[in-house]
DNA sequence: TTGTAAGCGTTATCAC
DNA sequence: GTGATAACGCTTACAA
């Protein structure tokens, strides 16, 4: 491969002058200048950016982890890569299977100098261990985590869950259930509570939390239409915790030979395209901006011009599932 | 941050021996191989991979690169990822939003040095321009393309289009229309082909390819919802290219007042999970074995260790959009 | 079995 | 304005 002397030689000056033509950096004459130019173009060079890493101890490239491909995380990664790309970062992806031994092999590509950073969409690994490498670089995560090192693009659910319970009673809706993704995780915990106020507010018996949980896939939401076929006494209405498990339930549902929203009311939570597909109402909290804003805040860590996050904020999207 | 001559000092060896220690790499006596262990352990040393990957001349890390993320290329996506990974490869996703700019970006990456090979998706560029990156190392593609240089997963999807038609005219359906991506592309080129030797086969007469061409997403789909619901002669069935178009149809077709398979039939392509969700008869190709081929093919290139690629096959996915 | 030293392709600090 | 030259952190002949 032609390198920095073969360019130096042909245009007849040093390899100083050549890194600093190519790079824009101090004082070279016009001539010099044209002189190096038409020697790169001449042989075909570019900088090998492996040594360039190695001289600079950054590598302008990020690394996405995630267990794997949602939808949902699909929205994340396309936006934050499109972001990254936009400001000449590179980005990796890694699956770790929610294996906290792949989610590590990840951490350590950071460790070893091959991440500038990280966005840990979510994690396998104790906080606590995720958080020895922020010493290496900036971590941020989309789940919800109060950390000093660790940053997050969370938003508390707590009044994006509450839109849609609202929008269920104002639509005669009273015997809600709400279908959780993981009663320990703290958005689970803010939904628990919206679900609470509410329920106070309007004079309601709540459900316990326990009933279900780890409500989470597609496959999930099919299981809880099978469930309540067998049910005598039937709820009129079901709040999901992703757009994933209203679409399980609804599409099942219907194979079931229910009729929504007749037969009784579906709220998914994303607004990703198969809520849109399936007609089925849902929060939505601009995932894309979460993704630009978790770029923003590892480009902010990691140079000078500096990014500004945008505000994040939830609408409900009212179609076919929900009266 | 520590490095190799840190750790040579505290184990009083040259730096060469803890690289043989690191690597297992030569003779190294037992005990010398302890020093350098635990002084390893001690300094909490991770190698420089920059300065590994400058010095072999290769990265372990794949690119690759489609214009966006659709559900079907996210199934390409993750199992690539997951095999290059397994084969301890580095996977970078690169976004190209159909630029013929940011491919080449993209390219360049591996001409830089930073990447070992590519996986194309979909490309943007001509061939020849691709074709002329080869010399820097592997690209596969997923695409049908006639190169000596570049390697495709694609599969002649021939027999697949016929598959459907079969089922459709079994189930009595008689005037069919196809849904094309593109009529330029060689993969639709069979499918029409696969069509016309269809009507002949049972005396139909075909309908212009050109009638039904550039039918790509969701909203495609949902567009010929619309046109079906102009037309005074309905046909009896939609043959599509990719479930994403069968999906907009469907879900829009439904929207609208239809009920399949009475009013007529529709049948997808790929069994993504899409087409599950909506009950949409489809043609599955083992998306996920065309992954893992296509990383196969790249590692061949790469390494001694060969790999060898999957047989692939179609199978009639029968739901409920044909009777 | 271990050490020396050249080199991978850059960048950046000095001189001149 | 430009050129030496010393890093950056590692691997690998070649010696010893």
């Amino acid at each position: 491969m032609t390198n920095m002397k073969d360019i130096a030689k042909i245009a007849g000056v040093s390899s100083a002058t050549v890194s600093r033509v190519i790079n824009n950096n101090g004082y070279v004459s016009h001539i010099t200048r044209q002189k190096v130019e038409s020697a790169v173009e001449k042989l075909d060079y570019v900088p090998n950016s492996q040594a360039i890493s190695l001289k600079k101890g950054a590598t302008k490239t990020i690394g996405i982890i995630a267990p794997n491909i949602t939808e949902t995380i699909t929205v994340l990664v396309k936006n934050f890569t499109l972001a990254a790309q936009k400001k000449g970062y590179t980005v990796i992806l890694y699956l770790t299977e929610n294996d906290p031994k792949k989610e590590l092999n990840a951490l350590e590509l950071m460790r070893s100098k091959q991440l500038d950073g990280i966005f840990l969409i979510i994690r396998s690994n104790d906080w606590s261990t995720i958080e020895s490498y922020t010493k290496y670089g900036p971590i941020v995560t989309w789940q919800r985590v109060k950390s000093p090192c660790i940053s997050s693009v969370f938003i508390d659910q707590y009044d994006g869950y509450l839109l849609g319970l609202e929008h269920l009673y104002a639509n005669g809706c009273r015997t809600i259930i709400n279908l959780y993704s993981d009663i320990r995780r703290l958005n689970t915990k803010s939904r628990i509570k919206a679900y609470e106020y509410f329920c106070k507010k309007y004079d309601l018996t709540p459900h316990s939390p326990e009933l279900f949980n780890n409500i989470n896939s597609i496959q999930d939401g099919e299981h809880i239409a099978h469930w309540l076929a067998n049910q005598e006494i039937k709820p009129d209405a079901f709040m999901t915790s992703s757009d994933a498990v209203a679409a399980g339930l609804v599409s099942q549902a219907k194979r079931l030979g229910y009729s929504l929203p007749e037969d009784f009311s579906v709220i998914g939570f994303d607004n990703i395209e198969i809520s849109h597909l399936l007609d089925i109402t849902t929060i939505d909290y601009s995932i894309h901006k979460q993704a630009e804003n978790a770029f923003k805040m590892i480009n902010n860590d990691l140079s000078l011009q500096k990014l500004t996050p945008e505000e994040l904020d939830f609408t409900l999207i009212v179609r076919k599932t929900t009266k």
